[in-house]
RNA sequence: GGCGCGUUCGUCUAGGGGUCUAGGACACUGGCCUCUCACGCCGGUAACACGGGUUCGAAUCCCGUACGCGCUACCA
């Protein structure tokens, strides 16, 4: 039995999205723990929270959830803070901008906490809790070698102060737990999943203040989102279980319940399981996933960045703002990770991601990371930009590898951006551009491919006098011989002409001995951007080279 | 173990009872272009987890099974 499709819709989307007042415009949240980086999955979740208030012209909170650190917090947040920045994802409330609702620290709303705990106690939503751990382990144990849910016996809730003072008497220390329902069922009716049911009887009355009176998770969550004003709980998943013992909480709090929204996770590329950091060896057996790392510690390489497994990996954001990825291209690639528009339409531009989100039509299925789908996108949107724009990302590359002067002078970014336009759709990241050094080293200190040299100079018959030839040719063009592509072109094609030669049979040695590699831009304009002067003077060497070794040792 | 959620090409997905001999994209692959590489263009392989229902008709609705994932902390 199905509804009629309006109808439907209406009955999926609450009415904030048709008529609400201002007053009553979303307010989202995405709430990280400072752990020193930006997981990607981290990403999406927030991503789809942000697109949901910018939709709907409501508000994107991030708030601090601190409670447990004992590290640096600065140094641990603002990986996460800069990651946000760098994407464009940017909040009206919460860390560093501040709001009416300040602070936004986790760790500085304690009071706030206690007073939520001993409202849930008065109001017999709470009990503190006397059982020593191994009594409640052996009640765990218990259940479930019955094979049934556990739930607490509460035989050491203490009801009373009598109570109280006989436990304590005994030497023990109370946390307080939720005392949860034993009956009735808790119905969720979240956005992405439909309604969601499960009996209360089968929640464990969980903590929500340890016995040294810090509080747990659950509790600092829903307390924040009440006095924040949460209208939406946009969230991963996995947290989907937990909800019942939050909406107790909520209700034992006399507040509003929001609307809940469960996202799919991201998973490791080709499984189901949820991406994680720490998992970084396994990746690495992906060859596509490996492939992606590879290109970033290549580029880091070149940079000379002093980078670990730990920081700098393709879960986290950073490695893609240091190899040079498109932040656009990134949020459009997460954006189809668990939400799709309709059948075809996959390019799209920010606004029009704005324009079209909404959590109806977000999938219910976990969704696995494909690094090769992730850099087809950032192919996509680099092919957009134009060679200005392109050149503005690459020049920084440059001077932070040392191949030009910081900042870059006027002739350099001539010449670079030269490179850029021959360079084509071979730069797919702004770090690509360090795959080009041929144009940048010094003519003596050109390194050639051991492999390509053998191959097309060395033990290619006829051409080491094929170079020397050209060399002498192009040392006989008069000084104000136009030297780009065009005129190279004529050049290079009279010249085999004469011998009855095809072109193939000098381009390549030529390539070899003057970019040293067989691969890379068409050949004239290597020589173009090279110039008359450091083409001769790497042809010549290149047959210096060849005298000096003239047998090579037989390759084994 | 218990509870919850999920299952369409290798991957991301479209799909709301007939228009599905299941569409798009990435990947893979054949070809074209070509001085290499990359780009681009044309083509191809490839999926409704399984079993029962309901219905004239099921990828679509219902039930079951299998498998996967998540939660099951005085973690978040």
């Amino acid at each position: 039995m199905r509804t009629p499709s309006r109808l439907h819709a209406t009955e999926k989307s609450p009415a904030v999205t048709l008529s609400a007042p201002p007053s009553l415009a979303p307010r989202v949240r995405f709430a990280p723990s400072p752990t020193g980086y930006l997981h990607i999955g981290g990403v999406r979740t927030a991503l789809f929270n942000w697109l949901f208030a910018r939709h709907h012209g409501g508000k994107f909170i991030l708030r601090v959830d601190d409670t447990d650190t004992q590290r640096n917090l600065a140094d641990a947040l603002a990986p996460i803070l800069d990651g946000f920045r760098w994407l464009g994802i940017d909040w009206d409330e919460g860390a560093e901008v501040g709001g009416p609702h300040a602070p936004y620290y986790q760790s500085e709303r304690l009071a706030l906490y206690q007073a939520a705990v001993e409202k849930l106690l008065a109001g017999g939503f709470a009990y503190r809790d006397y059982a020593r751990p191994e009594e409640t382990q052996a009640e765990r144990a218990e259940a479930e070698a019955a094979k049934r849910p556990y739930v607490a016996s509460r035989r050491w809730a203490a009801e009373s102060p009598a109570d109280r003072a006989r436990f304590e008497a005994e030497g023990r220390t109370s946390a307080v737990r939720l005392r949860m329902p034993r009956e009735g069922v808790c119905r969720i009716d979240d956005i992405v999943r439909g309604t969601v049911e499960s009996e209360w009887a089968a929640e464990a009355d969980h903590v929500i203040q340890r016995a040294d009176g810090t509080c747990l998770y659950h509790l600092a969550s829903v307390v924040d989102d009440v006095e924040m004003g949460i209208t939406h709980v946009i969230r991963a998943e996995e947290h989907l279980p937990n909800t019942p013992r939050q909406i107790f909480i909520f209700e034992g709090l006399g507040a509003p319940l929001p609307r809940f929204a469960h996202l799919p996770v991201v998973a490791e590329p080709g499984s189901r399981v949820k991406l994680s950091k720490r998992k970084l060896d396994k990746y690495l057996k992906n060859p596509e996933f490996a492939e992606l790392y590879q290109h970033g510690r290549r580029i880091a390489d070149r940079l000379r960045l002093e980078v670990s497994p730990e920081t700098f990996n393709p879960v986290i954001t950073d490695f893609y703002r240091i190899a040079g990825f498109l932040p656009e291209a990134i949020l459009n690639y997460l954006l189809l990770l668990g939400w799709s528009l309709d059948d075809k339409t996959e390019m799209l531009a920010l606004p029009e991601q704005i324009a079209h989100f909404s959590l109806e039509r977000v999938g219910k299925s976990a969704a696995s990371f494909d690094p090769k789908k992730l850099l087809s996108f950032q192919e996509r949107y680099m092919q957009a930009l134009s060679v200005d724009e392109r050149l503005a990302l690459v020049l920084p590359y440059l001077e932070q590898a040392g191949w030009i002067a910081a900042p870059a002078s006027a002739a350099d970014r001539e010449k670079v951006r030269s490179i850029v336009a021959a360079a084509a759709d071979r730069i797919k990241v702004s770090g690509d551009i360090l795959d080009y050094d041929e144009f940048f080293v010094a003519d003596e200190a050109l390194v050639y491919d051991p492999k390509a040299f053998d191959k097309r100079i060395r033990s290619a018959a006829g051409a080491p006098e094929l170079l020397a030839a050209m060399h002498d040719e192009i040392a006989a063009l008069p000084a104000d011989a136009a030297f780009d592509a065009a005129a190279l072109e004529k050049l290079l094609t009279a010249f085999v002409a004469a011998r009855g030669l095809g072109l193939g049979v000098i381009v390549h040695a030529v390539r070899v001995a003057v970019a040293g590699k067989p691969v890379g831009f068409g050949l004239f304009d290597i020589l173009a951007l090279l110039g008359r002067e450091r083409v001769l003077a790497r042809l010549a060497r290149t047959l210096r080279v060849l005298e000096a070794t003239p047998n090579p040792p037989e390759a084994s």
